[in-house]
DNA sequence: GCGTCTTGTGTTACCGTGCACATCGGTTCC
DNA sequence: GGAACCGATGTGCACGGTAACACAAGACGC
């Protein structure tokens, strides 16, 4: 017999409320006079139930106020009905929209999304990362990136379908659905030469420690590229400040642009945040866009549109490459899905817009 | 035997792809020779375990990969550490403000974020909280609005502790943190008022069948109700389209509002991003901000300090408003916290730009 | 009339983990 | 030298649900 035990007590030794007691579908069971399986049954609605059992049923749990537990049926059926989604961050309306597209999708069949957020740290990437998978999660959606080796070992390890979103990586992981943040550059780049602009600018941020914007890098090294391919200048190509570019970044990195020698005729910026930052601050320098500058943005947000000029940018339709994600899920966690990997490209499309000046 | 069953398949008979085998504390322990409870203590680093064991242990779930599973582990200790989040959207700074405001206060006892969102609608409210309860969360943080009775009752019968965020309602269900969506309409007619102007305009979205945005109603109340104290009419508050207001909501509604007569001489956006949208329209049309028409808006989106003129606005931190919440959480969750329900103002303040004119 | 099928319901055995307690060898204490 | 204690580890069961199978009763076919 124990000695001292004054009373056993149910709480936790740690500091933690009692977990609060609901019903559980015992309870319904006894008070409709079925088995719980019964029960589980109408829950589920898997028919095979007189109609007056249901009805008894229904009414136990609408008087006990119970709601089933997923925890434990996902103990049961190993499935919990969770997808997991990595992004950089949600202070960003085009992450966000893939998480909305993706909710989209998957809301058909019931799953519910899992989400963390990174904040541009690798460190930080892992450690949910791990989170995540603790949870059984059915699937991965990660935007890609430059993963650290223990990120992608997890990852591969999980046995589970993973899908990088919103760049094409030479070697994907598994699945990957989006475009080529790379050609994105290239692009910009091209449509800028094309309009006969000499001095050519681009501006993102620069990888600091741990922090790093590898879709931004990407981005601008495929624009760097392509001047150099041109035979142009790359010394007005600026990475200034920690991830994640914002308005803020573009106000202050448009100064420092001003300053450069040549003066830079056109410049790219890896966001329309940035680029509507930098917009903004040579309006208020007297800097005439696209007189004096002419800017060109990546992203297509919705206040691109709206500025004045307009802004013109690289339009990427977010929402939809979640959507898409979204049904990639749903085949591949079919039961008679293929396991190969697949590629999706989503695509690019140039917006012009009035802030790049016409070829002259 | 069945006629023609050609091989029985562990399959489920819905199309659903076979669980993922994934090691479990079983397979560690039997590779590393100790009972469960040693894997189990050495997992959550419980000490009184041998450090040869527990190095056996850490090289045994080293080479099978071997992850927790929190699901099983939830069910055993009744605690999932989950904390539900409901939001009318992803889609706007300030709500994912408070998403990361949250996530960064609730990190370091290692809760995470169970997010959903309604897209203004109170059906989608009611179903993804009851999705949500099925996780069975250790909190509810929900916005602040008109809930249907069943999602009140359903929120109260949880037996868990529920706070509303960003509205101070008169009759909290419990917890409330945030500030008066009421008063901040009327602070914002008063700014105004003072400032001398006669005709004064307001804009928010219309309530269209199951969507609503309560508090942009609740700030155009208190909008109009100070402008009826004041004597004045309330002719120029327009509601238009459906709720959630944009960029576009604010282009489009700056059309109507130039057309009333007498003439706005200022408006209120219930918006940020309806009045920037506003401000931009009326510089296509040539109307001079804040000559011509004086705009504030509300929220102090990042936009807002960018256009010219910068827009006058309210302001309420709403990652530190998520932080707070998170604290309280943390509190509300510790074992000898009371129950006595809490409302804390966390206050706005007017900024004060220059898209309002000057007093005459 | 008997076997077989169908329908509705119950029984059993888990799912992977953690808590409470048991166990066991080796002190320490007086 | 025996009781009490301690550190390290193991055992049994519970958590709340579900899959698989068992079973009873009636319908049906020939």
């Amino acid at each position: 017999m124990t000695p001292t035990a004054p009373k056993p007590g149910r709480r936790k030794a740690s500091a933690m409320r009692a977990p609060p007691q609901r019903p559980t579908i015992r309870d319904v069971s006894r008070l409709a006079g079925v088995s719980r399986m019964t029960v589980s049954r109408v829950v589920r609605d898997l028919g095979l139930v007189l109609p007056q059992t249901r009805d008894r049923v229904n009414k136990a749990i609408a008087d006990l106020g119970y709601v089933p537990d997923r925890t434990a049926g996902s103990l049961a059926t190993r499935r919990t009905g969770f997808i997991a989604l990595i992004l950089p961050t949600l202070t960003n309306a085009n992450f966000a929209g893939v998480a909305h597209g993706l909710t989209e999708a998957l809301r058909e069949r019931d799953y519910h999304l899992l989400i963390a957020y990174t904040d541009y740290s690798q460190d930080e990437e892992d450690r949910q990362l791990r989170n995540l998978l603790a949870r059984r999660p059915e699937a991965v959606v990660i935007t890609s990136s430059a993963h650290r080796r223990a990120t992608s070992r997890l990852l591969m390890g999980a046995d589970i379908p993973v899908v990088e979103i919103a760049d094409l990586p030479r070697q994907p992981l598994q699945h990957a659905i989006g475009f080529s943040n790379y050609e994105a550059g290239r692009t910009a780049a091209r449509y800028l030469l094309g309009r006969g602009f000499r001095a050519i600018g681009a501006v993102a941020s620069s990888t600091e420690g741990d922090l790093i914007d590898h879709r931004g890098e990407q981005r601008i090294r495929g624009f760097e590229d392509e001047l150099r391919m041109a035979g142009r200048s790359t010394a007005l190509v600026l990475r200034h400040g920690r991830p994640p570019v914002s308005y803020g970044h573009g106000a202050a990195v448009a100064g420092m642009l001003l300053e450069c020698r040549p003066r830079p005729e056109a410049v790219f910026a890896v966001s329309d945040l940035s680029a509507v930052g930098m917009v903004m601050e040579c309006q208020r320098r007297g800097i005439r866009i696209p007189e004096d500058l002419s800017v060109m943005g990546f992203g297509d947000f919705e206040i691109g549109a709206q500025i004045i000029p307009p802004l013109t940018t690289i339009h990427i339709d977010f929402r939809a490459l979640g959507r898409r994600t979204g049904r990639l899920l749903l085949e591949l966690l079919a039961a008679d899905a293929s396991d190969a990997p697949r590629t999706i490209d989503v695509g690019l499309t140039v917006v012009e817009r009035a802030s790049v000046r016409k070829a002259r």
